[in-house]
RNA sequence: GCGGUAGUGGCGAAGUGGUUAACGCAUCUGGCUGUGAACCAGACAUUCGUGGGUUCGAUUCCCAUCUAUCGCC
């Protein structure tokens, strides 16, 4: 297995990480932020854009590559790198969170799970085995465990039930990894429960991984919540092995997880409400269908280096997103990406430089963050 | 000039003699966290061309008037 994390440097205001992680793919620094490709692409972003604003690891979907195009066609294509043009690393989710997603037409049992298809209603059924098998066709670098991550809330015996299930089937995906070049990462679940949390992270390191990531956040929770779901189970993940925090996305989160010792980060946030008008700037948030931008010239960031603000107006970037000219959407995903990916190398320096907590005050700051607008994103 | 038809928010368009006048688009504003999402939610007509009348009550009925439109001279 090729996957290798090298920790550089502990940040001694915070005890934060950096370091690199080595895949078959290349190298990239850690902590980082993935952008999401579920059906084989960020979408409107071509692979050369993602070069562009430097963003390493990227995400695909098992359940949804599964059912379309289906794991035959992508191995056929030598598998997901080529398919897609991506010469990064890849990372796919195995499908737990559509368990979660698509909880109207589903039935979880020991077995697995069973699925009404979105595309065409069919019954389908996805078990640990199975979805390690489609993610060995896909050929990502990094591979996950099929986990459930159950709704929020939940109750403490539900969750019980839940993670243990969750650990018998880290168990057979493991049992059932076959392509050894992919590293294979176990989840933690365990809701809100300090107790859970905990179990679940000891004996997903029994069973033994490549890394680990914590699930079952962002599904509902208030922030502190999340942060708690953190706290509870960070201290029994080995530290030579990456941390990943799934499906958390916005910049004050980003934040307060890699303070806890968090080293990648995902999510669908930055492009899904870039696609929806929203951008991520230096003050905050911006509606770019807003009013206000109609006749304003200014990019959409001041500080910003990517290929939008350098080029384009917040008056420009309104009338094609008021248009719904697919350049509009483009161009408004490139910024949020960058906007989060170059938040990312400031937390590197930061860390290297031991005074990320430094950097987080006056970020929070910055962005008018505090108890009476804890909002951010 | 005569006859017919229609006049409801920016536009299109329901509707009924009786509490808050559908809906669509546009506009404005929010929200989106391991993507079933170019999505979702909210706001937006003290008022139904205008002036009278009938009625307990009229956007709905009647008269007049204006406007548009069709047909005929």
């Amino acid at each position: 297995m090729d996957l290798r994390l090298e920790v550089k440097h502990i940040c001694k205001q915070t005890g934060a990480r950096y370091g690199i992680l080595h895949t078959p793919h290349g190298q990239v620094e850690v902590p980082m932020f993935m952008p999401v490709g579920t059906l084989a692409t960020v979408k409107y972003i071509s692979p050369e854009e993602l070069e562009d604003i430097n963003s390493g690891v990227i995400l695909s979907n098992t359940y949804h590559l599964w059912l379309r195009p289906g794991e035959d066609v992508v191995e056929n294509a030598g598998g997901l790198h080529k398919f897609m043009n991506y010469k990064g690393p890849i990372l796919t989710d195995s499908g737990g969170f559509q368990v979660f997603s698509l909880s109207e037409n589903r039935k979880i049992e020991e077995e697995g799970v069973t699925f009404k298809s979105h595309l065409d209603g069919s019954k389908l059924f996805l078990s640990p085995e199975k979805s390690i098998e489609i993610q060995n066709k896909l050929g990502a670098d990094i591979i996950m465990s099929f986990d459930e991550c159950p709704p929020y809330p939940v109750t403490h015996e539900y969750m019980k039930n839940s993670v243990e299930r969750t650990l018998r089937w880290a168990a057979r995906g493991k049992a059932n990894h076959k392509n050894k070049n992919q590293a294979l990462f176990g989840i933690v679940q365990g809701g809100e429960f300090q107790d859970l949390r905990k179990i679940s992270a000891e004996e997903t390191v029994k069973i033994g991984f490549d890394g680990y990531a914590i699930g079952g956040t962002s599904v509902g929770e208030d922030k502190e919540t999340m942060y708690k779901m953190i706290d509870y189970c960070i201290d029994y993940l080995p530290k030579d092995k990456p941390r990943y925090l799934m499906g958390v996305g916005s910049y004050d989160s980003i934040i307060e997880g890699v303070v806890r010792g968090i080293d990648m980060f995902d999510c669908v946030l930055p492009t899904r409400i870039a696609r929806h008008g929203a951008l991520m700037t230096s003050e905050g948030r911006l509606n770019i269908r807003d009013k206000k931008n109609e006749y304003d010239l200014r990019p959409i960031d001041e500080g910003c280096d990517c290929y939008t603000c350098k080029n384009y107006s917040r008056s420009y970037l309104r009338h094609l997103y008021r248009c719904k000219e697919g350049l509009g959407q483009r161009l408004l995903s490139i910024h949020n990406l960058r906007f989060l990916i170059r938040l990312m190398e400031e937390i590197r320096i930061a860390i290297k430089e031991d005074r990320l907590g430094d950097f987080k005050e006056d970020f929070f700051e910055r962005y008018g963050l505090n108890e009476k607008n804890p909002k951010g994103f």
